[in-house]
RNA sequence: GCGGGUGUAGUUCAAUGGUAGAAUGUCAGCCUUCCAAGCUGAACACGUGGGUUCGAUUCCCAUCACCCGCUCCA
């Protein structure tokens, strides 16, 4: 298929026809980038979310699982720096409508260091030494706006800055400051990891491009915690493990490219970073970060709260902090890539066209659907069709003739179809047709289960 | 947040300062027994709020949303 624009607008477009995903909010003139997943999308997502947590945690004999809270004690903010570092002083240039960051036009200009600077104090110097703006020579400056990308609330019935809360920007907090619980508790030696699925929320100057940047969104996390001097050894470990996995899922190769940070790139906690980026429909985006934390998370939250978060290895009778290896996955990024690697246009001979979502069955929002040749086999097939949904998801459909049922099932990506015939009666068998090879099977009607959970199963 | 563009059924596209049309999709019925066939019928739209006007979907203003660019992205 073609990754363009255009091809962006019309998954939008099946998204919302079949049910996927809808505007958020749009009864109301909509909200911002926020969107909903309906009947069909919350499917898809929950079985991404399956499959991480199958392959992370299920069938990982290193990795346990944690759902910790969205809401933390604010010092936890502090501790890991989103409080401070994250609430960049912007100014926007009124001549040439360029945006810049104040403390970055200073240090370009004379190299001076602004670290601990007041906005006021940034806004006084660039005036005073008449700074001009990079892009355009010219000394028009808007007034520092701050953004601190993390979303302010109150826990309590009074608004007061003692009860200011912040919703979490990202999972993994919440698992650095449960290392000791989860390790007593798991009995786990270290390397061990700990994986999560959950919802963060940023406040991001620009998101957009359908759910690629949204400013509430699930991530699926896993620190991964080893021993200092080890921890390069396990980066690379999990890159190729990622990696195998996205593969796994039916996303091409030649759509995937690794590619490491440079070092002014790095964020301030990390030694090495890698982004697993995917060829969307607009473009190469970023769709999982491999970063090595070194020690500095748990570190920090020792300094801050004062509790010791040292692993006492039994083996050589060493105490130490552990290094971690991050690999942080959106799950509404990976569900945009299975979205465009699994769609498809095909021309029919007439010169329509038609789409198919081409899923991993696993993925799939229905495994199978029942479709009874007539309304007249209804019984039966409906029969059927209970005794599948108890096994896996289901559609039911005796609407309209067979083919234009059959299409629309290859439109939502549903991998097999059912179909009950007059000859069923007297046979006892049904046709299974497979929509990525378009074979069909006939087989004993009981069987139908077995059949289709094999090739789903994962 | 700034600049530019766009807003008419679910989708694609018309027309109009005076009742908004079609195709397709959806739903129901008939027919049809394996890949969007046919017939009949039905439901569904001027993003929102103001202003000008006897009357606004159409003109003006604001707002909201989307797209492109800039800035940013733990």
């Amino acid at each position: 298929m073609q990754n363009t624009e255009k091809t962006m607008d019309k998954l939008i477009a099946l998204c919302k026809g079949r049910g996927f995903i809808y505007a958020g909010s749009e009864i109301y003139g909509g909200l911002a980038n926020t969107w909903d997943y309906g009947p069909l999308g919350v499917e898809l997502k929950n079985n991404i979310k399956k499959a991480w947590l199958k392959k992370f945690v299920q069938e990982s004999k290193y990795n346990v699982g944690l759902d910790s809270a969205i809401l933390m004690n604010p010092q936890t903010w502090i501790a890991s720096g989103h409080l401070a570092g994250f609430s960049d002083p912007l100014m926007d240039c009124k001549s040439c409508k360029t945006r810049h960051r104040a403390d970055i036009l200073i240090e370009d200009f004379d190299g001076t260091v602004t670290a601990g600077w007041e906005n006021q104090q940034l806004e006084d110097y660039i005036n005073e030494k008449k700074i001009p703006c990079p892009n355009c020579q010219k000394i028009n400056f808007t007034g520092i706006r701050k953004f601190n990308l993390m979303f302010k609330t109150f826990q309590g019935i009074t608004e007061g800055n003692a009860d200011e809360i912040y919703l979490r920007p990202e999972t993994a907090q919440g698992i650095f400051v449960n290392f000791l619980n989860i390790q007593r508790t798991s009995r786990k030696k270290i390397p061990f990891g700990v994986a999560q699925v959950g919802k963060s929320f940023r406040n991001e100057i620009t998101p957009g491009k359908f759910i690629f940047r949204v400013r509430e969104f699930e991530q699926m996390e896993l620190e991964f915690f080893c021993k200092p001097g080890t921890d390069l050894e396990w980066f690379s470990y999990w890159k190729d493990f990622c990696k195998n996995w996205l593969l796994s899922l039916g996303l091409k190769e030649e759509n995937l490219k690794l590619r490491d940070h440079t070092a002014e790139e790095l964020c301030f906690y990390s030694k090495a970073t890698t982004d697993f980026e995917y060829l969307y429909p607009f473009g190469w985006g970023e769709l999982w970060g491999i970063a090595d934390r070194t020690d500095y998370d748990l570190k920090q939250h020792s300094n801050e709260s004062g509790k010791t978060l040292e692993y006492f290895d039994p083996d050589t009778n060493e105490k130490f902090i552990p290094y971690v290896i991050e690999p942080s996955l959106g799950v509404e990024r990976l569900l945009l890539a299975v979205l465009t690697e699994a769609y498809n246009e095909e021309a029919l001979d007439d010169g329509t066209i038609r789409n198919i979502l081409h899923f991993h069955p696993y993925l799939a929002p229905f495994k199978a659907a029942v479709l009874p040749l007539s309304k007249k086999l209804g019984e039966p097939a409906e029969k059927l069709y209970a005794e599948l949904c108890k096994s896996f998801a289901c559609d039911y459909d005796e609407t309209g003739n067979i083919g234009k049922r059959y299409r629309r099932q290859d439109e939502i990506g549903t991998p097999f179809c059912v179909t009950l015939d007059f000859e069923s009666e007297n046979d006892g068998k049904v046709t299974i047709r497979e929509r990525d090879s378009m074979e069909q099977v006939r087989i004993e009607i009981d069987k139908v289960r077995a059949y289709i959970e094999e090739r789903v199963g994962f």
